[in-house]
DNA sequence: TTATAGCTAAAATGAACGTATGAATCATGA
DNA sequence: TCATGATTCATACGTTCATTTTAGCTATAA
C-alpha cells in the first residue's frame, strides 16, 4: 500500500491535536506536545499539514464537514416532508442542536472532546479561525435562519436571530463542559457515565432552549 | 507624593492588560505586547504585579470584587423587602445578570471590554483561572443559587443547576461578543453606539433566560 | 536491481517568550 | 543637602516556540 503508514500518521496527529487543543487551547499547546502525544516526529505535522494553523483547520474539518452536511440533510428532509409549510420551531431547533449533542454520542466522529473543543473555540478568536469557522459555517446557518424566519412570521427577525445567538451561546459554553463555575456548583448531577448524562442533556438543553425561543418579546425602555 | 508614578504605572498596565487579553487571549498576550500598550518598562510587571499570571488575577479582581459585592448587596436588598418570602424569579435573574450589564455601561468599571474578556475567559479553563474564578463567585453563586431553589419550589433542584448553567452560557456568548459566527449572520441589528446597543441587549436577553428558565421540564427517554 | 517518490529521523535555526539583574532616576524626610 | 527607599530603565538570561534542513529509510514501478 502506497499510503499506510502516511494515512495513520495523519490521523494519530489529528486525534492527539483534537484532544490537546481541547484541554489547553491553541497557544497553550505546543507542536512538541502533539507529536510526542501521538508518537510521531515533531516535523511531521509541518509535513502533512504544512503549519500549526492548517493542522488546527484539519481538525475541524473532519468533524465539521460531516456534521453540517448532516444538518442540511436533516433539514431538507423536514422541509420536503412539510411541503413547503413553516417547520415547528422545536424542528429545527432539533435540527441544529439536536444534531450535534447526537454526534457528540458517537466515538467515532470525535465524541465529547470534539463538542468540547468546538465550543471552546467558538469563543476563542484568533482571526485565523474565526474566519474559516464563519465559511464553514456560513450555509447551514443561512439555512436554520430562513427556516426560523419561515415558522415564526409574527416574531421580528432581529429578534430570532438574537436568539438564534443566545442558544448558540448557551449550547457553546454547556459543551465546552470546563467553564470555571462548574467548580462552584456542588455538582449534584448523576455521576452516571459520558454517554448517560449526555442522554439527559439533550432534552434538558432543548426545553430550555424552546423556553427561551418563545419567550414574550422584550419591551424597550423609552430613549427617544 | 509618594505614589503618584506608581498607582498611574500600575492602572495603564492593568487597563492595557485587559484589552489586550480581551482581544488575543493569555497566552496570545505578551509582556512586551501589554507593556508597550501602556508605554510603560518591560520590567513594570514584574516589579508590580510579580508574574503575567498574577497580572492577571489583578485585572480581574479589580473589576469582580465590585461586581460580585454588588450582586450579593442586590440580593440581601431584594431578601429584605421580601421579608422570608419566594422571590419572583425574574428578580433573581436580573440581579445576577442585569447587574453585570448595568456594570458594562459604565465606563469607569471597564465597560464592554472587561465585559468581553470575562466571557471570553469563563470558557477559557487556565487551571490557575479557574481556581481563582471559583474562589471569586463561591459565594455569590451560592446565595443565588438558594434564591432560586426557593424561588421555584417544584423545580427539581439539578434542574435549577442546569438552567442557570445555560443562563450564564447565554450570557457569557452574548458578552465575549466575538463569537466566530457574527461574520455569518448579516447582522441587521440597529448601528446604533454600543452603548444603545446595551441598552436593548438586557431586555431582550432578559427575555430570553426567563422563558428558559420558566420552560416547560424535559421528559427523558425510558433508558431503564 | 535500480530509480523514484513518500515518508520519517534528528538536529539546527532564529525568533519570541517570561523573568531576573543591576544601574540610574526620582521623591521624600531628616 | 544628602541619604534612603521606591520606582524605572536598558539589557541579558535561559527556555521554548514553530519551522526548516539534510540525511536516511521504505516500498512501489520499471
Amino acid at each position: 500500500m502506497t499510503e499506510g503508514r502516511s494515512t495513520d500518521t495523519r490521523e494519530r496527529i489529528l486525534d492527539a491535536a483534537e484532544t490537546l487543543f481541547m484541554a489547553h487551547g491553541y497557544d497553550g499547546t505546543s507542536m512538541r506536545l502533539i507529536t510526542g502525544a501521538a508518537e510521531v516526529n515533531l516535523a511531521a505535522v509541518n509535513y502533512h499539514f504544512g503549519s500549526k494553523g492548517a493542522l488546527l483547520q484539519e481538525v475541524f474539518r473532519r468533524r465539521l464537514d460531516w456534521l453540517n452536511a448532516e444538518r442540511l440533510r436533516v433539514l431538507d428532509d423536514l422541509e420536503r416532508k412539510a411541503g413547503g409549510k413553516p417547520l415547528k420551531p422545536s424542528l429545527i431547533v432539533d435540527g441544529y442542536f439536536g444534531t450535534l449533542l447526537r454526534m457528540a454520542q458517537d466515538e467515532a466522529c470525535g465524541g465529547v472532546t470534539f463538542l468540547r473543543l468546538l465550543g471552546r473555540t467558538l469563543t476563542e478568536p484568533s482571526d485565523f479561525i474565526r474566519a474559516f469557522l464563519a465559511n464553514e459555517y456560513k450555509e447551514v446557518i443561512e439555512r436554520y435562519k430562513a427556516a426560523l424566519f419561515k415558522a415564526l412570521p409574527d416574531v421580528p427577525k432581529a429578534e430570532i436571530v438574537w436568539r438564534f445567538h443566545f442558544m448558540l451561546g448557551a449550547t457553546s459554553y454547556t459543551i465546552a463542559g470546563t467553564d470555571a463555575l462548574r467548580l462552584v456548583t456542588d455538582w449534584q448531577i448523576e455521576d452516571a457515565d459520558a454517554n448517560d448524562r449526555l442522554d439527559r442533556l439533550l432534552p434538558r438543553l432543548m426545553s430550555f432552549l424552546l423556553g427561551g425561543l418563545r419567550a414574550p418579546l422584550p419591551e424597550f425602555p423609552d430613549n427617544a
